[in-house]
DNA sequence: CTCAGGACATACTAAATTTGTATGGATTTC
DNA sequence: GAAATCCATACAAATTTAGTATGTCCTGAG
């Protein structure tokens, strides 16, 4: 039995005619005899009887144009059912980034998520970059924002945008440190301050000791504290300074309780990573928020919201 | 979409590898590539993701899978249907026939009916002739059994068994009429006898008078009655002699309470007919029983419970 | 790091199926 | 009884499907 032979068939019965349904369907007469000759042979049966003025159905016919306008009607169903998931996609889609990613993003992307397609739900889990890769590996979340590259079998990383890291200190100078006195500082300056990061386990701190590493100096005291509330507190209360993105610190500045110095050509960067797995299945659902994570992150730097800079990631269709 | 390609769709999903699918359905792989390939390319998506170690479903892919397990099971369902109902007929099935037939064929029939086509439900109706030939046009009956051969466009007939019919007299012979002396006796010498008949409704006495018509002699003075009951009652009681088919006097005639003469060559004779629709659709379950017809009837015969010759009717397989 | 092996894709050819054309037989209708 | 209608059949043409040979990509072993 055949998809075509049923839809001939239904034809022919509804027509009552061998002759109207060929001319309904664009097709010669004797095709449509040989079909359900085909199918009598192969049913064992007689479908159809032929009368001079067309054809009836037999009560094996009956049975059979019952059940072949179901199964036509399920595999429009099926197309229906492929096309609309195309068009819309829909289900969970989970979304793992550092909470500092969050705080600018997670508004914004959720409120494009749920503009743009209705039927997604989306998941935001926040921790530190370590547990998020984990929970990338673990197929936990199907997406992750990280602000380190990754690249093995199963994930890849594009870079979405990088961002300068300032230099911050207290309002007032602390007491036997002098501040910097020009706008933009070196390394080197740096290096003799003393400083309040993070500890190991965040990125940042990471990645200021690579900084530090490459450009050959090392770091001074360091106070270590795991937020950047705390940070940015202890700065100013007077405690040290810190390296942070201007994100973090852009309330605190224009209010005056912390000052800030551009550091020297060139710089120290930080990248925000998308991850994505790499051979696995990715939902369209996961690839659309993928998409919209992109657009969000570059709609934020284009108006202003997040102080860095774009990077187009090279995207392959996958 | 095609039945084919759905097939092959589940099969390589379930191997998990085109080749291995391949192997499984005896095609060659490439042509596994072709089909999913080009519903790929129908429906406007990836529905597999070709890896190094074989291929899984993407969304779509999953989406497809269940539908066409659907379709598959449907189409399959389908055929069963079908062939159950060759196998298996069912149904309602209006049997229509004269009084005197049903007497001896409604119990074996509706017995060896109960037996082999117990999702059949046979009903059967008594009428005089004329009545069966009108519930028949009407398509009051699917099914009807008659004296008289029919064929017009609507019904035909087949004979299917033919009985001799029997002079029936008295015991005691009556006053101022000679029985008989011979078994077998002349059409003229029935004429001379008075006659205890059923009324022109009835398809006996129109065969009697046929008979007469061609055989060139005229009925002797008639008494009616139209039930067999009463013919013999009146036959018994001396009011006259009769003609009636064997079963009907049977158990008389046994009992000594009747005697009987065979009538000479070439007799006279009544068929009995199976009438049927002749181009409107049968139902297998009423063809079903139009076989248990003719088969009951000639057992009857092959047991000696319906004293009458076999006519094979020649059928046609409609 | 190279190489063998497995897995799917592609190109082209061969086979099978499907369709179309022409025609015939049967039956109804005017 | 002749024309018209309808389905069946036969054979040829066209399209679809399958097969063969080969290519590319990736993995995993040595």
């Amino acid at each position: 039995m055949d998809l075509r032979q049923l839809r001939y068939f239904i034809s022919i019965v509804e027509q009552g005619s061998f002759s109207k349904a060929a001319q309904e369907l664009n097709v010669a007469q004797p095709a449509l005899s040989l079909h359900v000759r085909n199918m009598e042979e192969s049913l064992g049966t007689k479908l159809l009887f032929r009368g001079p003025h067309g054809v009836t159905t037999t009560e094996a016919g009956q049975i059979l144009l019952r059940n072949a306008r179901m199964i036509i009607e399920q595999i429009n169903h099926a197309q229906e059912e492929i096309l609309e998931h195309e068009a819309e996609p829909a289900g969970e889609v989970h979304l793992g980034l550092p909470g500092t990613i969050s705080q600018i993003l997670s508004v914004p992307l959720l409120l494009a998520a749920r503009d743009r397609y209705p039927k997604i739900k989306l998941r935001i889990a926040e921790a530190m970059s370590g547990f998020v890769l984990e929970w990338m590996r673990d197929m936990r979340v199907d997406l992750a924002l990280l602000y380190i590259p990754v690249s093995d079998r199963q994930l890849v990383s594009h870079p979405v945008l990088t961002e300068n890291l300032w230099l911050l200190g207290p309002p007032k100078p602390m007491p036997g440190v002098a501040s910097p006195s020009t706008r933009t500082v070196s390394f080197d300056a740096i290096a003799r301050l003393p400083l309040v990061l993070p500890s190991h386990s965040h990125g940042l701190r990471s990645l200021l000791e690579d900084a530090a590493a490459r450009n050959e100096f090392t770091l001074g005291p360091i106070l270590e504290a795991d937020s950047y509330g705390n940070i940015k507190g202890l700065v100013e209360a007077g405690a040290g300074y810190s390296i942070l993105p201007f994100n973090a610190i852009a309330r605190e500045v224009s209010a005056g309780r912390l000052l800030t110095w551009k550091i020297k050509e060139p710089g120290i960067t930080r990248s925000v990573y998308v991850v994505k797995p790499v051979d696995r299945p990715m939902g369209n659902a996961a690839r659309a928020i993928y998409s919209l994570v992109n657009e969000t992150l570059n709609m934020l730097v284009d108006t202003g919201k997040w102080h860095g800079v774009k990077k187009a990631p090279k995207e392959k269709s996958n």
